[in-house]
RNA sequence: GGGGAGAUACUCAAGCGGCCAACGAGGGCAGACUGUAAAUCUGCUGACUACGUCUUCGCAGGUUCGAAUCCUGCUCUCCCCA
């Protein structure tokens, strides 16, 4: 039994464990993709998805459909509640979990979202950064309302002249995130910040897909069209009294709040939600694009390519 | 037919003798990004043989050292009266 178990062990260790990741920007075909993979692999799909992680939120997000979810286990989709706040740090340390579990069954798991910031967080780690207080948000926001950025910009270089050195003083989003480590960890943020390379224990695959531009536009308009269709003025309105929550300015939600506000027709509500998620898209090519590892395939793609070029990684 | 208002860069819209290649907004393009990321923020946007040069502000002339800005004529648009 002893001698059966170290087989195992060394079978385990010896048997290299992948992820396949599958980026690219949004109404490209990457849930399409990950479902054809998944059934091909027999394996799970986990959501990078930084808007599907919401159960009240469906046709807005482009979630797969309900057929879709029941086919392929997904994880991290409709796993959180609009008023709840899920971070970054709960996501990767969440995934985490569920590639381990995936990989007990399977030697390769399946990540495919359009969040480049979450799906980095499982291909390099995010450095340990303690907890922070929501109500210390709170307050720097307030400051910043009161007392304008400068006040926060100055603060931040008697606390943490580092990072005011580094980081866009114009974006508060920045400032107010190093001020709040800052202050409530008592060391600056720029300490945390240490790039350390991570272990995971498995190896990454990079996938990205992507269009010519006119294409994904074309997509994009589609799918806007067909959301409304599908409902989507009538979900925004049931959200209505959620409308400040952070969840919900999210496009196609925010567009739909000002035409139920009266501050927008329906026709420019729509053009709105189209030219925003075209302007997405933009800035998800440029995250993606920056990622050296990404092996892209373009529009005319074949499944069967991807699965070669996957195969082929594996084996050698 | 008569009277009035106006024509500015992709669009809207300031400018009303030099500080104007021309405020601002929209749109477009490019980019940044370690716990709010479908968020947030930045830069560029007349042409070029680019810390310089060239061609622009309806068209054609004129005044002036100098015009998008003043004058004359023309074309077009809008409004009012007939």
């Amino acid at each position: 039994m002893m001698q059966s178990f170290a087989q195992n062990v060394v079978s385990h260790l010896r048997m290299d464990k992948y992820l396949i990741t599958i980026v690219g920007p949004t109404a490209i075909g990457k849930t399409n993709l990950s479902l054809v993979l998944a059934n091909y692999y027999n394996t799970e799909i986990i959501s990078a998805d930084s808007r599907q992680f919401y159960k009240e939120m469906n046709i807005g997000t482009a979630k797969p459909s309900n057929k879709e979810l029941n086919d392929v286990k997904h994880h991290l989709i409709n796993n959180k509640s609009i008023t709840e706040i899920y971070t970054l740090g709960e996501f990767e340390k969440d995934t985490i979990e569920i590639i381990n579990n995936i990989h007990e069954k399977s030697d390769l798991a399946i990540l495919v979202g359009g969040s480049g910031l979450y799906v980095d967080a499982i291909i390099y780690g995010l450095d340990k950064i303690p907890k922070i207080e929501n109500s210390l948000r709170e307050l720097l926001n307030n400051e910043l309302e009161t007392k304008g950025i400068i006040y926060l910009q100055n603060k931040l270089k008697k606390l943490d002249l580092t990072t005011y050195n580094s980081i866009d003083l114009k974006n508060h989003r920045r400032i107010i995130r190093a001020l709040e480590v800052t202050i409530s960890s008592g060391k600056p943020y720029s300490s945390y910040l240490k790039k350390t390379k991570i272990n995971r224990g498995f190896k990454v695959i990079e996938i990205g897909i992507n269009a010519d531009r006119e294409i994904v536009y074309e997509r994009i308009n589609n799918r806007v069209d067909k959301m409304i269709k599908d409902g989507l003025v009538n979900e925004v309105e049931q959200l209505l009294e959620y409308k400040k929550l952070n969840s919900l300015n999210t496009i196609g939600y925010k567009e739909i709040f000002n035409y139920l506000s009266g501050e927008l027709n329906l026709d420019l509500a729509i053009d709105e939600i189209k030219k925003n998620t075209r302007r997405f898209s933009k800035r998800q090519v440029t995250w993606f694009k920056s990622k050296k590892n990404i092996i892209w395939f373009s529009q005319n793609y074949k499944v069967k390519n991807i699965i070669k070029t996957i195969d082929e990684l594996i084996n050698n």
